[in-house]
DNA sequence: AATGAATGAGCCTTCATTCAT
DNA sequence: GATGAATGAAGGCTCATTCAT
């Protein structure tokens, strides 16, 4: 079982999907991103998406038995991806070895979370949209994504924790004051006031900052 | 202008708003509130709406134009009610009267507007969910609502700032954080762990103590 | 459970099923019979039917949930009052009354049904084409129909063979003799050959001459 | 005339026609012949026979330009073959040699017809029901097989009733009568009641005594 | 000969909306 | 004010058929 979880996580991440897509195939995709995106996924019609494909209708139906398909083959990949740097394997012996402190994983975090939602924004946002109204993907989220990522991420905090670099308090809270902070700055930036000029790198420190004496044990 | 500024407002905020409504319009809204918020408004069809609430299918369009409309009426006000505290006259005066400490202010509105998004959950699910694909909403926040209220928020942060209880940093950062972190709380809670039994007190001053050590001016 | 069957015969049975119907409905109905046993249920679609009954394709699915629904509302009560005479309440006791010989009886029913085969020609066609393809049809037939049908048909056949007007043999046999040669008529004269002009009075003269001779007990 | 006659009714009598056609094009029939029996031609798609066959879905229209091409390619050479024993050259004559008594021609007749039927059972299935809907298939039934039969049919009653075995009546009417007794207990024991344990030698000794004194000359 | 991706017309069905009652 | 039958445009999806490989 812990094969098939290796694998499952593999296959989930593989970020170069594009494999034995036709042609045809990756515009359809692509097409429906921007649509999905734009109008949302029920507001979509499959003619609209043919369209802006380049293609016809009947194509789509060839490679996505529904429309609903097309939707998960868009949407579900990206959940893993998501949260991808959390599931890899080792990740926390990686995180000892590589970063002395909590600030430096929070710094590479926020830089490589900020990175790739800005890469995705539209999947991203097809996603967050979506997520309530698919009880698929809610129960892949809820059953499988979460737990793992909330659990690798309690141990981490709690190994700063008991470094004397966070205050105490249960790590579960912690997380929830880190994570709030970190995702606000990121969907604000990306998807709330996405036409603002921002400074990346000093939000960042900044933000980096609140949180580091935020969660500063006391003296 | 200003008149009719105020006019608006108050009609805005105008909570009760069951005026002239009649019995069978009341259920129309009932009904299309847990519908929109349980599938999302384009995937909601009015026959069903019509079923819930127990009227002919005729009957919606006689109270609201278009289906959209229907949309509208039920979270276009709750716009201006999300934000109403922020709004109201004075709001400043108000504030520099009854709060001694930036940590008061946060406080009590927590508590309310936790209280609020506990109350209209199902109304908040929705406009959280349509306003990025509808450009009427879009602006009545961006050009309306947003410029007022951060336009009052920054006044009083920066009014804490001169006091020496808020670190120096421009306000519109200052806000920022504040804000995602206390959206944080509220939509985690109400949204994505609606399940989870929270201990409403404890995670408000918990809540409160980070953003307080967070923005603590350096001694 | 006698009293539920017999409240279902008369259900079955009744005629006259006009009843509730509003105008356009029964023009689809006519418009769907037509053009089903001109084409056959699977090569007729619904805008066919729709723009021969002068009506709107939507209209078709406001009184019919499904295409299905359509044909199953048109076939099954037909399905029913086909078979209608035998399954008259105290059936054979208005034979023993009524019919002082087999040849009396057969006169009667065949004269019936030939007069029904004419007059719903269509349906008819329609209910003979269709049953093989729809289990429900079938399920109708054969659980329901049939057994009841061909109980009392047994009854009658051998309350005459013990009057020595027929044959001994498996009554079984025997009404599988009488009814193939009653059908086989019917459905030549109605489907086969309509074009011919039949001699109706003549040829049922044979054909219970035929049969009659046919089942002659020995001397 | 009467040359091309012949050739056209020795090819269209060729049983093994399986000359020339390739594996794939046999798998292609089975595969339909099953299906189009099962559900019907119109509602039978060609790439479940595709798939059925093991083929590609081109495959199918390299060999038969159209479905409908398939389905006739089917069914044109069964109907030669249904009625093949009534077409063979110099019938009358081999009747007059072989068979002594009309009882001797039924017996030959229903056994061998039954036979074929049991052995044919879905393509004849698919011709029953398809004839009504394709007006090339009952032109060649109504305009060329059927006027052949009957004819041959006809001049064997008229010789029989000439010996005096059979009543005198319009040899049509006879024709008739024997045609729906025969084809009565044909179709009904290989279609409507396949699932029952028929005794064939018994039923048909049955439906020949039937049909013998049914017809039998008054003394 | 065989494949299977691509097509676009057409299918059944749903939908928001209208209007006579 | 309320109804619900009627509409016809549009939706998702299937189909027979074509064609480059």
């Amino acid at each position: 079982m812990a094969e098939e979880m290796e694998q499952w996580l593999a296959s989930l991440l593989r970020l170069g999907e594009a494999e034995k897509m036709t042609d045809k195939q990756i515009k359809i995709i692509q097409a429906a991103v921007e649509i999905f995106a734009e109008k949302g996924y029920a507001a979509t019609s499959t003619s609209e998406i043919a369209e802006k494909a380049g293609v016809a209708e009947g194509t789509i139906f060839r490679h996505y038995k529904t429309k609903k398909d097309l939707l998960l083959s868009i949407v579900a990949p990206m959940m893993s991806k998501l949260v991808g740097p959390f599931l890899m394997k080792d990740f926390q012996k990686v995180l000892d070895a590589e970063y002395d402190h909590f600030e430096d994983f929070l710094r590479a975090v926020l830089n490589n979370r900020l990175e790739f939602a800005v890469k995705h924004a539209p999947v991203l946002k097809i996603l967050l949209h979506e997520i309530p109204f698919h009880p698929e993907l809610q129960a892949q989220f809820k059953a499988q994504l979460f737990p793992l990522v909330a659990d690798r991420l309690v141990r981490i905090i709690s190994h700063f924790q008991a470094k004397g670099e966070l205050v105490q308090m249960p790590p579960s809270a912690l997380l929830r004051l880190v994570v709030t902070t970190c995702a606000g700055y990121i969907l604000m930036r990306t998807f709330l006031f996405r036409e603002v000029a921002w400074n990346d790198e000093e939000e960042i420190e900044r933000t980096i900052q609140f949180v580091m004496h935020g969660l500063e044990p006391p003296v």
